[in-house]
DNA sequence: TTTTGAAAAGCTAACCGTTAGTGGTACGTT
DNA sequence: AACGTACCACTAACGGTTAGCTTTTCAAAA
């Protein structure tokens, strides 16, 4: 894995990388919906079969990042240190991709993806699959002990808090708010006769 | 609005539900997928055109029913009691709706939806849409006095809320945790300072 | 009643994202 | 040096969707 890569691994990823490069300067430039997959292909230089050989869709090309963005959520709750509680670790990731998503260099993007309705889509669903990830990792916690709906909630919750956060006027106070609600929510969620001890007979 | 609609608009909700009917019956026979448009248009006996002058996508026609969905949500919001609470009202509407799409009957329309990556997208994109109705309808009550931020988060997780208890094995009890949740995330928004009182100086 | 305007529906032809199917080429290995 | 495997290219198509234009159907003015 960290061992020096071939030179056909690095010959891929570069492809690769130059494909999304091209893809988001000119989709930056034209407008998303004035590009096509094969504008794309002849500006990179390579055939339209290759560009879906690295990504399933147009709207793929957008969101490089998507895996990367779901490990940064899924290490915040597996890595924490041993007394952090949930939500906390939650909130600070969240709001560092928040900080990351709302940066002025951002902005451009961001635009693009609110104004075309394929790649809002595609971000909506690319959230529920890591909300899923997020629930899978917080399910797996043996300190936390939750049912799996209450898992699945508090993730959906937080990915809410992301996604409603980016969008708000006063990004940070409104993460504030949302989490004050979350954490809340969270412990409710320990069921009444839990809330004494862990310990079941 | 309820005056005796003339022959023209009766035939054209004629041939919408004709086209509705016709898609749902050959999606359940054949599969999403194995039915194009052009099938649906030729057995229902329209032009391909015809189809997306009634319904957006293909998708769309098996969502025939969205907007009712969506009247029903905010109306609950709306049309509750004087006293009634928020949250109870929300969850007595969300619990019916619950209750309609996991009877028996429907079951091999969800099933073909979770089956489609495309009709997955679609429905999740259509909660969102629903999710800020919602909001909004929420935010304009006045004897609820939220920030913007409260009252769009607060609506998300009331559809997460459906989302999750539609898809749990056991869909009553996970509306009840789900909602325990959202009832402390709601108490959670009323900022420490107005607890006391409404006014403000 | 006749005329007229417009909504509804139809047809053709295309655009665009996406996917086989096929074959060639460069790389890591023996 | 030879081989097998990814990787990449090309062509051609499929299916959803739209544009442009004509025809039909209804409603209401004349």
């Amino acid at each position: 894995m960290t061992a020096p890569p071939g030179r056909r691994e690095r010959k891929k990823a570069a492809t690769r990388q130059k494909i999304a490069d091209t893809a988001l300067r000119l989709f930056l430039e034209r407008g998303y919906d004035a590009v096509g997959i094969r504008d794309v292909a002849a500006e990179a230089d390579v055939a339209v079969t290759t560009v879906f050989s690295h990504f399933a869709s147009k709207e793929a090309l957008v969101f490089e990042q998507d895996e990367n963005f779901e490990q940064r959520l899924t290490r915040a709750v597996t890595d924490r240190a041993r007394e952090e509680p949930l939500i906390p670790a939650l909130r600070r990731e969240i709001q560092a991709l928040v900080r990351h998503c709302t940066a002025d260099s951002a902005a451009p993007i961001w635009r693009m993806i609110d104004e075309s309705p394929a790649l809002r889509k595609y971000e909506e669903s690319m959230r529920l699959r890591h909300a899923e990830s997020l629930a899978t990792a917080i399910a797996a916690d043996p300190d936390l002990a939750q049912t799996t709906t209450a898992c699945r909630t508090i993730a959906r919750f937080a990915i809410d808090g992301y996604s409603l956060a980016r969008e708000a006027a006063d990004p940070e106070t409104a993460l504030d708010e949302i989490f004050r609600m979350i954490e809340a929510a969270w412990a409710a969620a320990r069921r009444p006769e839990d809330v004494a001890g862990t310990a079941r007979p």
